[in-house]
DNA sequence: TCTGGGGTCCTAGGACCC
DNA sequence: TCTGGGGTCCTAGGACCC
């Protein structure tokens, strides 16, 4: 059978979780269902926010983002619940995997979207009937519902999904663009936030249709080069492949943390970038991946937020030798004032076997035996293979080929797996 | 008695080199 | 006899997204 899709036409699926965390919450502990849940980070603390909630805690108008007390204010009886990540990741290799039986060109976004090009998969249906089977699936074997955009970029794909939810199937063509994407607000836009909005309507650009029609000049003047992009976008122009590899190559690993009170004692702030250093040296090491620029962020008691960083002369991933490079640069740009937030970044990340030495004259030789130079330069080239899904730790070696093989893998395969360590 | 933590991409200026 | 122009690297910060 052939497309009924034009020869030359993408389509392409946006496959959007609802309210992710707190759907699995609910998969994994059905007695939450129907209940007003929220995910928050340091739920004890003053300073959690809001990362995730079900539909039934949104009525309340709690919503993402919102500090914890404003939403308990809101909504008495919350449910509120730390966030699983284990259990998060393991839910997403679900997902990801009932993508892939669909088409070979799935790429993931974030741990709970992604986008799937099926212009060759007729084999399963017309599009929407493969929406369908998608959707069907996630909720008969995962439990977790989500919605569905389809049209012939990712740009409109993207757009599509948000339109209904939960569990809803959007398809948005060229022909509907004047009629469903144009009313919209500017800043409903994927891709233009709260700055962006507030810039475009200084020169009196609204809807997502005032952009679509404006002046690219000026555009220009006022946006850069995203300007431009975004007009496009606007009018439903969007040549992004669907690539399954864009987002196998991390280019940064970090950790930071909002302290339970404004910290000024130095000692104490050393040893949360000691905490800090361990966490980023095992997640670098845990991915074989060695960093050769070290960031730290620092957030004062106003807010006020400074990032440093130190391009070094070799690549590190010991907790030591990212301490070391952290406290040097924390040293030489702190105020003295009190601090909110403290984080540490890897940047300019390499892959540890293919790491070149910054030789000096005296070692060169050595080394130079051990690999030979071109050699390894080119190899530095190479991507290393690092996946959206950073690591199962819950999976043994055993289980994870299962993944790859049972279609019939459920739920409770998924959640019934070595419980988070935390 | 407010506003987390994990990222990506882009821009812009200064240093430095030719 | 006062100041070109291109290119790369490094650093800082902004904006955005989930």
């Amino acid at each position: 059978m052939k497309s009924m899709y034009p020869k030359n036409g993408r389509v392409i699926l946006h496959v959007d979780m609802n309210s992710f965390y707190a759907s699995v919450e609910m998969a994994y502990d059905p007695s939450l269902k129907g209940k007003p849940l929220a995910i928050a980070g340091n739920p004890e603390e003053r300073r959690g926010i809001i990362v995730t909630c079900s539909y039934e805690a949104r009525s309340y108008g709690v919503k993402t983002t919102m500090p914890l007390w404003e939403a308990k204010k809101l909504c008495p009886h919350l449910i509120v619940k730390r966030p699983d990540f284990n259990r998060y990741r393991a839910a997403s290799m679900g997902m990801f995997e009932i993508l892939n039986q669909f088409s070979t060109l799935v790429e993931p976004v974030s741990i709970d979207e992604g986008y799937v090009d099926i212009t060759n998969s007729y084999e399963w249906g017309a599009p929407p009937e493969i929406a369908k089977l998608i959707q069907q699936r996630l909720l008969r074997q995962l439990d977790l519902p989500c919605s569905i955009g389809i049209a012939p970029n990712k740009f409109l794909a993207k757009m599509a999904s948000d339109m209904k939810k939960p569990l809803g199937i959007t398809i948005l063509r060229k022909r509907d663009i004047p009629k469903v994407l144009w009313p919209l607000e500017v800043g409903e836009m994927h891709g233009v936030g709260k700055k962006t909005a507030e810039k475009l309507n200084t020169i009196h650009i609204h809807t997502i249709e005032d952009l679509a029609k404006a002046n690219e000049i000026q555009l220009k003047s006022l946006l850069g080069i995203n300007g431009i992009r975004l007009k496009e976008r606007a009018n439903g122009i969007d040549n992004r492949p669907v690539d399954p590899d864009a987002v196998s190559d991390f280019k940064s690993i970090g950790n930071s943390t909002t302290l339970p009170m404004d910290v000024a004692n130095q000692q104490e702030l050393f040893s949360v970038l000691e905490k800090l250093a361990e966490k980023v040296s095992v997640r670098l090491k845990r991915k074989d991946v060695l960093a050769k620029t070290i960031a730290i962020t620092i957030r004062y008691k106003d807010r006020k937020t400074i990032t440093r960083s130190k391009k070094l002369l070799n690549p590190i991933s010991s907790r030591d030798e990212i301490l070391g490079a952290a406290k040097q640069i924390f040293l030489r740009n702190w105020s003295g004032e009190a601090v909110r937030l403290l984080g540490i970044t890897g940047n300019d990340l390499v892959e540890k076997d293919h790491a070149v030495k910054q030789l000096d004259l005296f070692s060169y030789e050595e080394d130079a035996k051990k690999e030979p130079l071109i050699d390894a330069v080119s190899k530095l080239k190479e991507k290393f293979g690092a996946h959206i899904i950073e690591q199962a730790s819950h999976l043994t070696q055993e289980q994870k080929p299962q993944i790859g093989t049972d279609t019939s893998f459920n739920k409770d395969f998924l959640y019934k797996t070595k419980k988070d360590t935390d």
